[in-house]
DNA sequence: GTAATTAAAAGCAGTCCTGCTTGTTTTCAC
DNA sequence: GTGAAAACAAGCAGGACTGCTTTTAATTAC
């Protein structure tokens, strides 16, 4: 499943020693096209509604061809839910390397993450997880490494809070949870604009009296 | 559906007035089993695995009796929902009627709520929802309505908030998020007891911090 | 150029779910 | 007691999804 796009062959000629050979991309192409479709799937239809039919129409390709590329329909939720970690990984570095190191942005840089699709078709896959033995052994390390990389995150930015750990603790926890509470109210019931403003605003104040000594960059 | 369980003839002879009819208690009982079932059924299998067969064989009925009460699956999980919500209230009312009125004892029963099965059939109807038009169109009047007696009975236990209106808004809605977001967290996904204490006594500590005057009864 | 490998399409059988319809038992009204 | 209605049981047809197998087309290697 995991082949690599590669041709190892022929090393005496020399001539092509690691070429990514135009079928290799083409199938990585595919692959991804799948997994797009599956988390578009997910947004529209939810995890009870998305069946590999409609991955593969979404898809604009043949069950055969999606079966081709996945094994199974289990498959390809774990290699989505996969993706979407790394998406999420991504688009995390993406916007905190280009802004500015204070409480504020690193608070709206997690909250924009939530507001996306792909925190709408995580979360259905979360869900399913829980009762869902394979997609659970898939989902649990994914949940501890972007646990860990919060952490690191989070310690990068603020390195003088590494002194008082128990803040610090309660500070990332406080915000992970409140916000991604935050998120899936906002997502299964009409929480209003107002209500959110109030507790970002909120939250970003704690943030700040947590903090050790704001020394420089209180927002 | 709804069907009066009374009997409301023969007002001549005056014997049985508002007679229950055994049919009708018995009627309701199943009712109650296949809801309370489904409740089970959501739990163990998740909202995309519950089916009706899998409901009447939990509620120890055949097929058709369940189609007897439920024209259909969807009428099921509407009652279901109904019937969650309802629980809830009850809960609610129950936890707080009896106990101390200060923050950390309403805290603590908002959060044991959480901990219920009953929380985790209800964000499964609430997630399928999301995608659902018409447990969409139960879901919003009984979520409105849980904000608003949520809200009420936070009045009630401290009444000398209702002057300082801003503050009561970010404590209500700061705990409402941060509890269930952390109760969703911790059944998709690897939350350790230590880190929930941490949130509670640090979301405690700022409600106190939020209301005007503690008079009196300061955790 | 030819054989082999891979991508993609399409058809097939099995399973399960849904909603309906028919049949049986129990309860109620007169 | 008798007829009607409700509770319950069970079977049936249609549809959809899943996974597999067979075919066709494209690409690569020799």
């Amino acid at each position: 499943m995991a082949r690599a796009a590669a041709n190892t062959n022929t090393d005496a000629s020399g001539r092509r020693l690691i070429e990514p050979t135009a079928q290799a991309l083409k199938s990585a192409k595919t692959r991804a096209r799948l997994i797009e479709a599956t988390i578009r799937c997910l947004v529209k239809f939810g995890y009870s509604n998305t069946t590999t039919p409609k991955v593969a129409e979404e898809a604009g390709l043949s069950r055969g061809a999606m079966l081709h590329h996945f094994e199974n329909g289990r498959q390809l939720m774990q290699a989505t839910l996969i993706e979407l970690h790394n998406k999420r990984l991504r688009a995390f570095r993406r916007a905190v390397g280009s802004l500015e190191h204070d409480a504020r942005t690193l608070l709206m840089a997690y909250w924009s993450q939530l507001l996306r699709p792909n925190f709408i078709a995580f979360q259905e896959l979360a869900m399913a997880a829980r009762t869902d033995t394979q997609l659970s052994a898939t989902l649990e390390p994914v949940q501890r490494e972007f646990r860990e990389r919060w952490h690191d995150l989070a310690v990068e930015l603020f390195p003088e809070w590494a002194d008082d750990r128990n803040a610090f603790e309660v500070a990332l926890a406080m915000t992970q949870n409140t916000l991604e509470g935050m998120a899936i109210n906002r997502m299964t019931s009409n929480v209003t604009e107002e209500a959110i403003a109030l507790v970002l605003e909120h939250l970003e104040k704690q943030i700040l009296e947590l903090r050790p000594s704001p020394r420089g960059q209180a927002g």
